[in-house]
DNA sequence: GTGGTCTAGACCACG
DNA sequence: GTGGTCTAGACCACT
């Protein structure tokens, strides 16, 4: 289930992009499975509708959905859309992004790394081929 | 030395208060020395006086930095002006945001954990009193 | 109703941050009511909207209210963002700039405490939690 | 002895203006006694010469002291020139720039008024005729 | 010279 | 429609 929290600093298409994305990892929606439709989940989630279709389109342009017409969107097999070095480089991002957002709040270095591993551990490991 | 990337996620303002924020933190500016004039550093950066000006109030606001009138403004003992409560909220809200970002890059949590580790270590650490 | 008094010690903007402050303690702006429109506040107090931006943007860094993407700003439950040593000197603060100003007017200390007296009956008490 | 704070909200001529109404108050500077030249006083104080002439220049202006020419400047019997309608005026000016202060601090009207007290007790009262 | 405030007008992302 | 950012250019108080 995903929840849209008002103060997130992500807009709300980002949020159910990520919701989607966090279930298909945790195995919630399997591949083959349907999407719910824009409208429903616009309406569970009390959003507007063009948040939603802005967040389907992101999911198929990222490759993790693929459309059949007139059934809805479906979750498949996933492609490895990015080479090794955009991977790395935003991952390098992401980090330097944590390093500004942190860097004025002096916490000890290993204040933060504890809280990476804690907020890390009820996540499924990404790389388990 | 500052440098603006217009490519970058962080606006422009952002991106001078954290190239500042770091140049304090390794003590390359050190308590009591002035910062470059506003419109000395937007000529230097070719941005506009008011988005230094932005920046800087935001440095101001942090209690990095005070103010002396018609001299400018100048790097002092860093206060702890936010509480222990805010301080938590912030480090969780940002290791989050990492987690957004990473997740989908099928990295597994000891690639990100070593990332964290490697970026950090060229910082000083923040909590040193 | 904000009025924007020409002749005031407080620039523009501070008078709107006061303003809404005021209505937000008051109950005249309840938690999880919209504030009005920067651009509809800016006409309505004929003022310019970034005058207004700034103000609005100085109240969601105090934490009294948050940004919806795309719908407005939002009154939300006061968080606690500043230490208590923060606030403390913030409060000398302002009580030794209000005997700065008071000195040299040939009042007497108990003249001034019942002028401080009369002003806040009409305030809600802060510290209701 | 006066002490220019960097960190002060007035400007560092006003702080003069202060420190020397103060010394008046409290009868450490006299009727009939002179003032520090500009030049001593700027040397004494690390401030510009330009800064100690402009607080000067409010004393005189305020009716706090006479200058004597050749002589430098030196303290009168103070003349009361403000009107009572003025006088209360800028009290209660000054006691609600007390509550724009510290209304966003969540301090009890308690504790605000302990404060006041407090740094009061330490100052000789104005109304002693 | 310094920062601080304000206006006017523009563009962007989000819903 | 909403706020957020940026530019250009102006005026002010302070040193």
């Amino acid at each position: 289930m995903i929840k849209i929290v008002t103060g997130d600093a992500r807009p709300i298409f980002k949020q159910i992009v990520d919701g989607i994305r966090m279930q298909i990892m945790t195995g919630q929606l399997q591949v083959g499975s349907k999407l719910p439709s824009v409208r429903g989940l616009s309406m569970q989630l009390t959003v507007n509708t063009n948040t939603v279709a802005k967040a389907y389109s992101e999911l198929l342009s990222n490759g993790l959905v693929e459309s059949r017409k007139g059934l809805g969107l479906f979750v498949i097999q996933p492609k490895q859309i990015l080479s090794d070095q955009e991977r790395q480089q935003r991952l390098e991002k992401a980090v330097e992004a944590l390093i500004h957002e942190t860097i004025g709040l002096s916490f000890s270095h290993d204040d933060i790394l504890q809280m990476v591993k804690l907020k890390f551990t009820d996540l499924p490991d990404g790389n388990t081929d």
